[in-house]
DNA sequence: TGAATAGTGTCTGTGAGACAATATTAT
DNA sequence: ATAATATTGTCTCACAGACACTATTCA
């Protein structure tokens, strides 16, 4: 092996096609709430978690359902790869945007080796003005989870998805589960694998963060606010439980909703105490 | 574009060149904990919460510090990858180890565009009877943070590596910081944040898991288990508060600790509710 | 008026923070 | 005896779970 005098000398003459190189991409994880419309005037719309995917038109793959997602340039960070994709997506920029968690089975692309690095990103759905892509589409998340598996469907109105996946537990010390797919028709890549562990992140951030702020527009009523919660939490909230935990975190305003057969309510902000 | 009938034709055909590739890394922070033994015989060993560095004889970075890494192989999955480097450091198997964070900002390494995912592994030093490589070496680990700065000294008893990273909030709903070295002269590439953000995760994961007893001996006393939560989270805690917290985790075993200049203690060990 | 939502009051139990007190050993 | 650690008792306060109650709107 040749000895080298300095750094410089050293790069001048590296050779970096020893090692084989390998594909990267992202996929991000874009979660979102949805409104369902009710026909009965007093009740307030019912909402839903849900998640963005792009019906792929190339193999692999063909006709399935897959994230968003893409090559990482060679000179680009893989953080602004995540970025231009969202922004392709949906054209927004400033989004809430956080890294996941990075996948590398060697053959989980069967067309090549490609290293996959996922991001979850959360918006607001009213400040999109369905600016998405037509070959992307929103689809409803519902998830029920039991000792052994998770069981997904995903609805955009129009066609269904479903998946299922199986935990072991791997490490006894925290509770990590070594995830599985079992079945899975739709849904191209590994991708169930990201959407649950996205889907599993956030359930954890709503606990100890503000995160959901993310997800809601400016201004807003503290049953739509719980109700964001307990869509994505798969689980009701007592009310004044909620409303003592979350008081800290947001401000009530002069605006109030009404119109809705009911009492009407106050309009709260996001209160950042910082 | 040519058109394909199926998956198996497009995949025959696919040139994988189209895309320029790059290389992949995995760095392991391998934590654990130190005694550092008291000249007086009541005294009990100070614990140190300590990483493993190895020292580079190569270029880039010849003569500095680094986290034990290397590259990925092609057809190598990405955390087997990491395995095989950490029994390579430790001689050790069935080790704690956990996915921490992707690298990937392009000018990281100076060789060539290099991504390296971070993993974070947990031992205990009791098992290790100091099997370490010669170019490898443990650091006690002292972490000082304020407001817009975190001041990290590393000590081997022979060296000491200062570097200190500047924090700014660049996300408000989560308390998330982008973390910028700000002065290191011994650690190479980018692994001051790779440090930095393992004791971060490492702290809050003892807060709501049990991944202290990875680092802890089978037979311990609730005194050394304190303190390993002491030197970790850099604070005292309440003895009463800590045994509450603490209590359903450990059984409490026949043998005791004597020899001490002072009460013996009991021997706990980690009890798996599961 | 009544269905539906908005918002508050309060009891209870759990658990953490704080401090005090007691117990046991080797030199 | 004494320094050092081991272990427990208990008071207080904050807060979450649970349930009951009151308030307000519009067809």
């Amino acid at each position: 092996m040749k000895e080298y005098k300095s750094e410089k000398e050293f790069l001048n003459d590296y050779d970096s096609s020893i090692f084989e190189k390998l594909s990267m991409t992202v996929d991000i994880l874009i979660f979102s709430v949805s409104d369902e419309i009710q026909n009965n005037y007093r009740k307030l719309n019912k909402k839903h978690f849900s998640v963005l995917l792009v019906k792929r038109n190339n193999y692999p793959f063909k006709d399935m359902w897959c994230l968003p997602g893409g090559f990482v340039g060679i000179h680009e960070d893989i953080e602004d790869a995540a970025k231009r994709i969202l922004s392709n997506e949906t054209n927004l920029h400033d989004i809430y945007l956080e890294q996941l968690y990075t996948f590398g089975e060697p053959k989980r692309d069967p067309r090549m080796r490609v290293v996959s690095t996922s991001y979850l990103a959360l918006i607001d759905k009213n400040t999109l003005n369905e600016q998405i892509p037509t070959n992307a589409s929103w689809f409803n998340i519902m998830a029920l989870e039991d000792k052994e598996s998770i069981y997904v469907t995903l609805d955009n109105g129009n066609e269904e998805i479903k998946f299922k996946i199986g935990k072991t537990l791997y490490e006894k010390t925290t509770d990590r589960y070594k995830f599985t797919v079992l079945e899975n028709n739709k849904l191209a890549f590994d991708h169930p694998l990201a959407i649950v562990s996205g889907i599993s992140r956030l359930k954890n951030k709503l606990e100890y963060t503000d995160v959901v702020f993310n997800m809601m527009p400016e201004y807003f009523t503290l049953s739509e606010l719980q109700q964001v919660y307990e869509v994505i939490l798969g689980k009701k909230l007592l009310d004044p439980a909620f409303r003592r935990m979350i008081a800290s975190k947001v401000e009530k305003t002069d605006k109030m909703q009404t119109g809705g057969g009911h009492r009407p309510s106050a309009l709260f902000k996001y209160k950042n105490n910082s």
